[in-house]
DNA sequence: ATAAAGTATGAAGTATACTACACACTTTGT
DNA sequence: ACAAAGTGTGTAGTATACTTCATACTTTAT
């Protein structure tokens, strides 16, 4: 399929899968046998990667931690202990945010009641 | 206290505390009796305005809904409706990122797996 | 006394993640 | 046939959150 319709399933602007693309998040490819243009074509897996970018970013992964992320996913690449390193670290880190949430939740639960004892006066 | 204080109690550095300053997060204030300077005074209030900002960016809030957040927290300004929403608003934003963060761990975690499988091979 | 270290201010530079624009070419609809 | 809409590439601009630099004055230590 074509920039367009990948930008109508995800909802991601053409202009951003674009930038995605130039990051290396994505890439599309242009049809050896079309030898009238270059447009390129993206194929269902695109569509799973933009949808698993929208998550990552929605818990701020980098673009250069999701790119790395999504090589390992897709990558015919070799398994590096390293690789095994980064998901762990990205675990923990996931667990720090999770406590934090959970913390400032809290905290804003409180106010919350305040201003609402405050409104009653 | 001078700024310099500030910035090694809670580990930022005095260029970001006069950025936040600027931003209006934190205010320090030039003693009138001193005539010699200008220097700024920043009371223990700073230190914990700071604590909870570095707590909130972690959770991404960003600096200007921080900056409303410490109005409300420590503004003697009445008490709106608005307010109220805005503390819900973002207690229901909070819920929905740690749905998603615990969503990516287990995507993880999944990989993780994975690739421990791949490396005994 | 004087050099080093601290403070205030303003302006410019950096990084990330986009967004917008210009230009050229291609496809599609009527 | 031809205008409208789509595509690719490259460059520039925007917003956020800083960081760095320059300048000038003040305090502190020796």
């Amino acid at each position: 399929m074509l920039i367009n319709e990948i930008a109508k399933r995800t909802g991601v602007s053409i202009a951003t899968l674009r930038y995605y693309e130039n990051l290396g998040l994505i890439r599309g490819v242009a049809d050896e046998n079309v030898k009238t243009n270059n447009y390129k074509n993206y194929d269902e897996e695109v569509i799973v990667k933009v949808e698993i970018i929208k998550e990552a970013k929605e818990v701020d992964f980098t673009l250069a931690e999701i790119r790395k992320m999504l090589e390992i996913w897709y990558g015919s690449a070799s398994r590096h202990k390293g690789q095994i390193e980064l998901f762990t670290t990205k675990i923990s880190e996931i667990d720090t945010k999770i406590k934090r949430l959970k913390q400032i939740k809290k905290r804003l639960e409180n106010v919350k009641i305040e201003l609402e004892k405050g409104s009653c006066t």
